[in-house]
DNA sequence: ATTGAAATCGGCCTAGC
DNA sequence: GCTAGGCCGATTTCAAT
């Protein structure tokens, strides 16, 4: 379990900036040959850091609707599954949960029918407020700072460190903090195997 | 002047999906050639609809410090450049300005210091209420629907039809909603061009 | 059709037991 | 001294223009 250091820092940031930039071209940056730099992209995707590759669209030019930031309060422990309801809505783009079970997101609607369209994804009894707002604008500018890994055991909850392990079980990476969790894992997930 | 058609639509979709897709792949999907799509993504990009490629990264699974979600309450005529002004520091990913002059960001902090942070790009006397709220999520659902281009003329703000024009002025596109407009506003950009 | 980029593979080097 | 991990260079296959 080797953390994130500053070459794959460096990658991801050029990444961020151009996501078709050619490896070779990264590679010249970052002091690496061209597959060294394919095996370290590789590995930002297997820990699950680098998601995918898309495309950074201007909305703004698109007559999808109008622009709409809705801020919705619902009981804290609702907050999780409200957020991931609406996140799935196509008008949604963005979703963001607060501590303190706010749930905000960003989406943009046809017809003006902001309810109609929460009513879609979840229930709205229990909601408690709902707060609409038009927005002017939006702007995105993503970036990295000097991020590290903050992985968590998925067997204990803690925080994994350099001397943590990962083991793909299921074809799904999972990570520990210790070989201890490790082991206690694979158990666990052999008899739920066998058993299903 | 084309509007976007299904093919365009496609090919975005795709790309939202995976930006690092063969183009020779989308071709198969939308039934073209690769130059073909190439030509598109190409016309895309010009028109501004595609800004550029990137990487999807998962934040959460990154040791940036802690994400906030911060509420500015400015004067309506300010948030335009206080929303700008936030947008460029580093620790801030996403802007929204609402109608209302509310001004929305998500920002990650390293120590707490949201106001610290704030001072650095705009000067809180303009400020008239801040609120800081700290997020347990949030999470990014690009998606595109049956989208049309909504391009507004540069000259008089009017919406450009497929009767619009553009014209490319010192390196840049802009799109006109009639051959009259384009005319004034090249007339415009001559003089100021031999003026300076 | 030409140019160029990505994946693959064998071998090398280094670090850590 | 052995193993594991990371990197390189060459090659081949495939993509971009």
């Amino acid at each position: 379990m080797r953390d994130l250091d500053d070459t794959d820092r460096h990658i991801l940031r050029l990444l961020v900036d151009d996501a078709r930039r050619p490896y070779s071209d990264i590679a010249d940056h970052v002091d690496l040959s061209a597959p060294a730099v394919s095996d370290r992209i590789d590995r930002l995707r297997e820990l699950g850091v680098v998601r995918g590759f898309t495309v950074d669209v201007d909305r703004s030019l698109l007559n999808t609707g109008v622009p709409v930031l809705v801020e919705l309060d619902v009981p804290v422990d609702r907050a999780g599954e409200v957020a991931t309801a609406l996140g799935e809505l196509d008008a949604v783009e963005h979703t963001f949960e607060t501590a303190d079970g706010a749930v905000v997101v960003q989406a943009t609607v046809r017809d003006g029918d902001v309810t109609g369209l929460l009513a879609e994804a979840i229930d709205l009894e229990q909601v408690r407020d709902v707060d609409v707002r038009l927005l002017r604008g939006s702007e995105w500018s993503p970036s990295l700072g000097d991020a590290t890994l903050a992985l968590t055991c998925a067997e204990c909850g803690n925080h994994v460190t350099s001397e943590g392990e990962s083991a793909r079980l299921d074809d799904k990476l999972y990570h520990f903090c210790c070989g201890t969790c490790l082991a206690n894992f694979e158990d666990r997930f052999e008899r739920l195997q066998s058993g299903a």
